[in-house]
DNA sequence: GCTTGACCCTGACGCGACGTCAGGCTGTGC
DNA sequence: GCACAGCCTGACGTCGCGTCAGGGTCAAGC
């Protein structure tokens, strides 16, 4: 693809991706002789992340650091990502119902303090995000010990984790070929398994989460095509554990 | 207050309230004698509407423009800010989503396509951001005419609002001093009306926003003020009514 | 084959919203 | 009375692009 092309896709426009190349954010992987740019499908997915970082207010110098970390694995990004979403997500809730409680307060004739007012605003990722950048970037040599060492945890929970998903959906699939009903206690006790193994391994993932994601697996032919390879019908089979159990937790 | 307690108390530094006051955004009602700026509390205010604003994207400029006009009411202000806080509050939630999404795809082994992870991205504000500019400022004479004519709108409707506002109080205070239970149908039925109240000339109020309203009216001394001036337990009583309507409706 | 118009390139300057000195005045606790 | 925190006004720097300027490229139609 030509820059044209990826801005349209992205929403930025083609002078962002000059600039990002310039700087040596995000240099397409190719020219054309005539010298045109061309991106290829990991520079989108770069791209991707560039968009996803800066959006959540991270300088673009910052942001290179953060892709070009040999230690850092994908799932590394994505789990930091989910964190900070969810950090804005409760701060913009948090502000919304500052500016309802603001509306009922004036309706019924009460003023509030200005401490208050600028309560919602006062502290957010500066001081979080300065801790976490001292925990990374802390450059001692017990720094860069611990860092390899939490590259190689990372390889080897990785097999983990997988081997950990593959069981989980294998007892999925014998449940179902024993005629298991799916919103029964023990199918929902498989599906509450695996929404605990997610939260350990991958980000807190509550029951309302869980059942999102149980919606998704019928609803997402990958995801259907993922759980029917294994066995018919495991697909619906899972969503509708995951989705009873969620309503049995109250969500 | 002076510039340091402000910058303080409002998470900015003085540079910024420096530069506010250089761009004529936020200019301090007062100076001492030696050219100190002197803040009050109008001027709080005021700063407060600025963070919003900025904190929502929008140019310095612009701001100045809102804040300045002379037909947009405090209240059109707030029910705004609780529009454009919403809408951020639903993006956030669905970029939250896809990268849950991503993560479960991720471990299942299946690759999403470039399009589908760059559609949270596309389309946020500013379309329907140009589309209100555009609304507000059209400079036709029939815009002119029309702002005028809302404007006027906007003083009359208080009056009622307010008025209908007292209606449903004073029905409340009736029925608990009639001895009716805060959750009983009656009681419930009146918590419905002041929550359509609210929707119709506020902002949309769901039932689990009018329940966390609920709840402040007991845990805020001076929202429980206003209803104990009225009666004697009202608070409670108003309370417990709108939190049961709310159980009542699904909340 | 030639033109036309959309698309691409590389500078280079501009801008918004401050950050960051520099150099100097002010107010207060000991 | 003096140290030191806090305030003042320039003035220049920075980041993430927007916006020309001046010129090459490519596919389509004549």
């Amino acid at each position: 693809m030509n820059v044209g092309e990826v801005a349209a896709l992205a929403g930025v426009t083609v002078r962002t991706l000059h600039h990002y190349d310039r700087i040596g954010l995000l240099s397409p992987s190719g020219r054309t002789a005539a010298g045109y740019r061309r991106y290829s499908a990991a520079d989108l997915d770069r791209l991707h992340q560039v968009l996803l970082y800066r959006e959540l207010g991270f300088p673009l110098e910052e942001v290179a650091t953060l892709l070009d970390d040999p230690s850092a694995d994908p799932v590394e990004h994505l789990r930091r990502q989910h964190r900070l979403l969810r950090d804005r997500l409760d701060r913009t809730a948090a502000m919304v119902a500052a500016v309802e409680k603001e509306m009922e307060a004036r309706q019924m004739g009460i003023s509030l303090t200005p401490r208050e007012r600028f309560e919602v605003f006062g502290d957010h990722d500066p001081e979080q995000y300065e801790a976490e950048v001292q925990e990374r970037w802390g450059d001692t040599d017990a720094y860069r010990e611990s860092s390899r060492r939490a590259a190689a945890y990372t390889k080897d929970d990785w097999v983990r984790v997988t081997a950990e998903g593959e069981d989980v959906e294998a007892r999925m699939a014998a449940a179902l070929q024993a005629g298991v009903a799916p919103d029964s206690p023990e199918a929902m006790d498989l599906a509450e398994e695996a929404r605990q193994q997610i939260s350990r391994n991958f980000y807190d993932c509550s029951p309302e989460v869980h059942a999102g994601l149980g919606r998704l697996y019928v609803e997402d032919e990958r995801f259907t095509a993922h759980y029917e390879r294994r066995a018919a019908g495991l697909a619906q089979w899972v969503s509708t554990a995951v989705q009873a159990n969620a309503a049995r937790q109250g969500a």
